[in-house]
RNA sequence: GGCAGGUUGCCCGAGUGGCCAAAGGGAGCGGUCUGUAAAACCGUCGGCUUCGCCUACGUAGGUUCGAACCCUACACCUGCCA
């Protein structure tokens, strides 16, 4: 067995693959190119395409050579759903979409040296492609018959399938080839939801070059309950710092459960197996320690955002759940906090009531809400609980900096700032 | 095209003229316990100027002192027959 396969599947990274004795010896005998895409649905990435950066990185390492491939064509049309249709994105949409994610996905990856990564884009290579030489030379290949039998399309046979998003699959399997033929790639990698239109890729090569190549796919992260990984109350967790700030970033990390925190560590950290055993054992000997939990989420935040974001984010959990004196932190560090949670003023001259001030950190959706928290003994000021619905914020709630920070229940904190 | 049934809060689902902001379950949220985990138990779960008021039971009208509940039209969904 090869040893980055054996990694990969240690750290429970591989759900299928295409002949894995083939495949090892493949990536023995040498330097091999190979390819992951990222279609432009959003303006970042998210947690699911971690996974696939991490996959890539391990091969990299190896000495593997990594071609990352943004959809600028296949953003255009949109992978078919289980459930419905997509709604078509406009094109300068798709187009900056295609920007951001080149730039996000380009930081996982090393460009120095003899297994260089490079960043390819599919518009470039669709787009002058004719009708005819298309259905010509890739839709030859597609029965039909065999297309309506992948599970993704049998399921919308129903609820109905545009043939824009039927012909998905030919795209993907064209980028493959085309990746082939100009860079000698041999192996793509994807989630195993992409598991269908990878093998056509494969089958594509196979009929029209008669070429062998290869593919891996990883699993879908679950919860303990089954569910998926990667989404919290307020959403999907994002790359961009915009969407999902740092310390929430850091959080969500923090907060997995104890029976899955070391699958994800596998998956998000690269410390060697040596240290995850460890880091397994202290779990189960000491769990309230949590210390697996803080070493995935240093890990992944300092990889995906940076090692001071990453302190900045433990500072002000430390400040906010530690057993500290608020008022003895310092100004800056409270100021950190404050830039954490987000920054919303109010006047210092006309404070506004507990309640207010919960709905104005967003901390609460209503006033109704905010109330209802406080009836339940749920409400804290500056780590202090308020009983009262009717009480005022003064000026001696102010800590250093004009600052007041207000939390609903165990974990949802908020601030606000007297101007 | 014909016949029958359905459309209720985030989801499922009861309710057939006043006692309905609407039973029950799930999800969510808060508390207790803990470790910013899980489980369990208790509470909560439209909004507001909160002992009261406003908005809500597919949409639009109507009957009535009063309608989620009755009538009319429309839209959508589901069975059965062609």
């Amino acid at each position: 067995m090869n040893a980055v396969l054996d990694e990969l599947t240690w750290r429970g990274l591989i759900a299928n693959s295409t002949d894995p004795e083939a495949l090892a010896a493949h990536l023995d005998a040498g330097p091999v190119t190979f390819y992951v895409g990222f279609d432009p649905t959003a303006p970042s990435i998210h947690m699911g395409n971690l996974v696939q950066l991490m996959v890539v990185r391990a091969l990299q390492r190896a000495g593997h050579r990594p071609l990352l491939l943004v959809g600028g064509s296949t953003g255009l049309i949109g992978d078919p759903k289980e459930t419905s249709e997509r709604l078509l994105n406009p094109r300068d949409v798709v187009a900056q979409w295609v920007e951001r994610i080149r730039a996000q996905v380009s930081r996982f990856v090393s460009f120095e040296g003899e297994n260089a990564a490079r960043v390819v884009n599919n518009y470039d290579w669709t787009e002058p492609l004719s009708t005819i030489d298309f259905l010509r030379d890739v839709g030859k290949h597609f029965p039909v018959n065999r297309m309506l039998g992948r599970e993704v399309v049998a399921n919308r046979l129903e609820s109905g399938i545009s043939y824009t998003e039927f012909s998905y699959v030919l795209l993907q399997s064209l980028d493959y080839r085309h990746l082939f033929r100009t860079y000698g790639c041999t192996l793509e990698t994807g989630g195993s939801d992409q598991w269908g239109n990878i093998t056509a890729g494969v089958e594509l090569i196979r009929r029209s070059d008669g070429a062998h190549v290869h593919a891996l796919a990883t699993p879908l992260l679950t919860k303990a309950d089954g569910t998926k990984f990667g989404k919290t109350e307020s959403g999907t967790v994002w790359l961009d710092p915009e969407m999902t700030s740092p310390y929430a970033f850091h959080q969500f990390f923090l907060n997995a459960e104890d029976a899955k925190v070391i699958d994800y560590l596998k998956v998000f950290s690269e410390r060697p197996r040596e240290e995850i055993e460890q880091l397994a054992e202290l779990t189960r000997t000491e769990p309230h320690r949590r210390a697996a939990q803080r070493a995935l989420a240093d890990d992944v935040t300092d990889l995906v955002h940076s090692v001071e974001e990453r302190e900045a984010a433990v500072a002000a959990a430390s400040a906010i759940f530690g057993r500290g004196e608020l008022r003895e932190l310092a100004p800056r560090a409270l100021d950190g906090v404050v830039a954490e949670l987000g920054r919303h003023e109010v006047a210092a001259v006309a404070l506004p009531s507990v309640v207010d001030a919960l709905v104005l950190s967003g901390v609460v959706p209503s006033k109704s809400a905010a109330r209802r928290a406080i009836e339940e003994g749920g409400a804290y000021v500056n780590n202090e609980k308020v009983t009262d619905p009717e009480r005022m914020l003064s000026s001696g709630d102010l800590l250093p900096g004009g600052h007041v920070l207000v939390r609903r229940g165990r974990r949802t904190v908020g601030a606000l700032t007297a101007v």
